[in-house]
RNA sequence: GCGGGCGUAGCUCAUCUGGUAGAGCGCCACCUUGCCAUGGUGGAGGUAGCGAGUUCGAGCCUCGUCGCCCGCUCCA
């Protein structure tokens, strides 16, 4: 099955059916583009987060974590330019109901016309409409120029401290984690006694008013990212862009992203941020086309530089070595978890055909068993094993998430695991307990989902079994 | 925000030109010594998004409202 077959309205459907993902306040009539990750996806998402937090933490002598607060002192908003930039006036077409940002339009009108000296980004709302209108410059879409007056669409939630609206102090809501990190940077550096390089890690949950969600959770305006600050030294930094770079890869395909389904999109001069010097767009062919999954920054000294002057604290770090003090050059690799859950989710969807003649189909979801909701399930074959099979489930339930199912036939119940993604199903049967003629055996059937075979081994084995199949 | 579409059981849908709602699947219980959906019996579940109007009578017509989906603008 190629990802075009693996249609959003099935990935969706599975989701909401299986308790993977349910639309947000359902009951109430729902709220746009917000969604609840239900009892297999919160412990997919949780699955999702502790492999990178082992890997880009645990594993990794360089890096250290950090969770910083949601709401941040607003000029930390100023500094990072988010205020300034993530406020875009938007302009209606009157005639063709085409909406476009002033500034662009402008932009655009001169660069056809030859104009150079007039500087778009000094011009306020109001003079944007006054230059539009006396050059009736036309809309892209239909030609005319008759535009509405600007709307300023900021990107950021905005909310207040304190008790009265009135009287209180604005805040945001965080656009992006990274800008804890870097207010963290001296208290980190000075408690860790860390000498660069080294990085910061955070996981945690971001807010933007995005103009047009969508695409289940790939877009949201209510999103977690998982983020590294890697701290540098100037000069050092597009090596370790490199290194960064080929270590996103790598985890990537370890948790069954195919290559065919990615792409490394470097970001050409133009397209770049005006704080970056080197841009990787890892990209994922979701079923709507590349969709953006992983971004790979080198932000240089931008951040940490501009927090130095909004708060006039020293952000330099002082290098032993060559006895002097600078500011570390930065690389970011920022992913977003539920676009990493969206990806996964639609990796591992595949679609059985199991008997053509009766149209009979199954769903499997081909889960790496890092990120699978449950391990594993147990099966008692008839429910009077039920006693039996409630002891081999606890026994694992110490150490992982495993299902019990002895609902209807044993078929059935296979069939709803590899829905759901379980790598491994325990089947207790009457051999297992022994009766009047045939004393027990205490073993236990696993079943793979992949390989669909079958392993009959003793429950004192069960929990070694496993821990080495489910090994990462 | 604009344009278009939609809103009947958990899901997929039916209900002929308006006459007080049905099916399949799913779910639950009991029976079945039963290992890869589709044995048997029984059962729960809908004031047709919400409100108003027209009508003797509205899921079906009209208006409003709420919400969702698709497209566009946007995504430092």
């Amino acid at each position: 099955m190629n990802n075009q077959q693996k249609t959003m309205e099935k990935i969706v459907a599975l989701c909401k059916g299986r308790g993977f993902v349910f639309p947000g306040s359902e009951i109430y009539g729902g709220l746009a583009n917000s969604w609840d990750y239900g009892p297999l996806g919160v412990e997919m998402k949780n699955n999702v987060k502790r492999a990178w937090w082992k890997k880009f933490v645990q594993e990794n002598p360089n890096n250290v974590g950090l969770d910083s607060a949601i709401l941040m002192n607003s000029e930390t908003w100023v500094a990072s330019g988010h205020v300034a930039t993530f406020n875009d006036p938007l302009i209606d077409c009157r005639n063709c109901k085409m909406r476009h940002r002033a500034d662009k339009l402008v932009e655009g009108y001169n660069n056809a016309q030859g104009i150079t000296d007039v500087n778009v980004e000094a011009m306020s709302g109001e003079e944007l409409v006054a230059y539009i209108r006396e050059k009736q410059i036309p809309c892209p879409g239909c030609g005319k120029s008759d535009f509405t007056d600007i709307r300023k669409f900021n990107l950021m939630y905005k909310t207040h401290q304190g008790v009265t609206e009135d009287s209180s102090t604005e805040v945001y809501l965080r656009p992006e984690t990274a800008q804890g990190i870097f207010v963290n940077f001296p208290n980190i550096q000075r408690t860790t006694r860390r000498r660069l390089p080294f990085g910061v890690c955070q996981i945690g949950k971001s807010f933007r008013n995005e103009i047009t969600p969508g695409n289940f959770i790939f877009r949201i305006r209510e999103f977690e990212q998982m983020e590294l600050e890697f701290f540098c030294k100037p000069g050092t930094d597009l090596e370790w862009f490199q290194y960064w770079r080929s270590f996103c890869r790598d985890w990537l395909t370890g948790l069954g992203v195919q290559e065919k389904n990615l792409r490394l999109r470097d970001h050409d001069k133009d397209e770049l941020c005006f704080y970056s010097k080197a841009t990787t767009d890892f990209e994922y062919l979701f079923p709507f086309g590349w969709g953006e999954l992983w971004g790979v920054a080198d932000r240089t000294d931008y951040d940490l530089t501009q927090h130095q002057e909004h708060s006039g604290q020293d952000l330099t770090y002082f290098d032993q070595e060559a006895n002097t003090h600078y500011i570390p050059y930065v690389i970011e690799p920022s992913l977003g978890a539920d676009r990493m859950m969206l990806a996964l989710l639609v990796e591992a969807y595949d679609e059985e055909v199991v008997d053509e003649a009766k149209n009979d189909t199954r769903v499997v979801m081909r889960f790496h068993p890092a990120v699978a909701p449950y391990k594993a399930a147990v099966l008692p074959l008839s429910k009077k094993l039920g006693d039996k099979a409630r002891e081999v489930q606890q026994l694992l339930a110490r150490d992982w998430m495993v299902d019990y199912d002895d609902a209807g036939s044993i078929g059935k119940r296979y069939r709803r695991e590899d829905e759901i993604g379980t790598p491994y199903c325990i089947t207790v049967d009457f051999q297992t307990v022994g009766d009047d003629k045939t004393p027990a055996d205490n073993c236990v059937t696993v079943r793979d989902r992949d390989s669909m075979e079958q392993v009959r081994l003793p429950i004192d084995q069960l929990h070694e079994y496993l821990a080495e199949k489910l090994a990462y």
